[in-house]
DNA sequence: TATTGTTATACTCTATAACTATA
DNA sequence: TATAGTTATAGAGTATAACAATA
């Protein structure tokens, strides 16, 4: 039986055995994207998790560490490093939280917007230009099926 | 001057700062696809990149160590300990090469061929349940774009 | 009991530089 | 000079377990 329909991407085996896995793509793309944020934000610039915790904490003022780490889905412990390096900068400050006096609630300083802005400014420049033979579509199409990955495991 | 055109979910500031970079995006759905992967492979498996590497081999038998470092972007030195780890589990082989004695040619074991078939099979299956809602064409859109983005720094 | 922040620890991944033996 | 494989080393990033203070 001849095959009459148009095998996808997907289904073909093996043009490259790797080719085929999305895993695989993910991470090369990632790799690229990664070191475009890299030259954007500079030698001493934001660690890529130091630039998301402190968007976080000014998206969500007095948010607290447990609940920064929730929401970036990374380890409780491994924020005390990241919140340290942002204190220490002078981005981000640790106040008490009144009613619970176990929590760190997390305030940008004005420096902290400053910087974030700018590091922000930076780094959308840098992946527009990357992404400059990419149409509005194929972007938004990218960031939808990745988004659609993410909640999976929600 | 009134908007009338639909805005673009890339050109949309601050949704939550963090969204609308691809950046960020890749990396959280890579973690996702990643865990699915450990899952598949299962606690003494391959790491993902043993995995890419045995595929490699399997591809272009003979192929030198300084080859598969090239096609799968990563360092010449990291790759020895992933070599040193696939043949101390019998799966490749380094032999020396005719004309050149500096380099190693890899090649595939009959156990190497057949556990990276298994392991093919297993990652394949896991990442066709992984991604049992999205369309065929939603999943070849998805590799063509990250192809389109390993393709910007070639 | 559970949760918050923290420390300690270890393990993976990766980047860099240097060495040796070849070419 | 340049290349192949290797070693050593250090730095991220991350995962786990435990602990004190508090809820």
């Amino acid at each position: 039986m001849a095959r009459a329909q148009k095998t996808s991407i997907s289904e073909t085996p093996d043009i490259s055995a790797l080719e085929g896995f999305v895993g695989y793509n993910l991470k090369r793309a990632y790799l690229v994207v990664y070191e475009d944020f890299r030259n954007a934000i500079g030698q001493d610039g934001l660690a890529p998790r130091a630039f998301s915790a402190l968007a976080t904490v000014i998206q969500y003022p007095s948010i607290t560490q447990s609940a920064v780490a929730r929401h970036l889905q990374i380890e409780r412990s491994g924020l005390v490093a990241i919140v340290d390096d942002l204190e220490q900068r002078g981005l981000v400050q640790r106040t008490p939280v009144p009613g619970d006096r176990r929590a760190q609630a997390l305030l940008p300083t004005a420096d902290g917007k400053r910087a974030f802005a700018e590091a922000r400014a930076a780094v959308k420049a840098h992946e527009d230009a990357l992404f400059k033979n990419f149409t509005d579509q194929e972007r938004d199409t990218l960031l939808c099926l990745l988004n659609k990955i993410r909640k999976i495991e929600d």
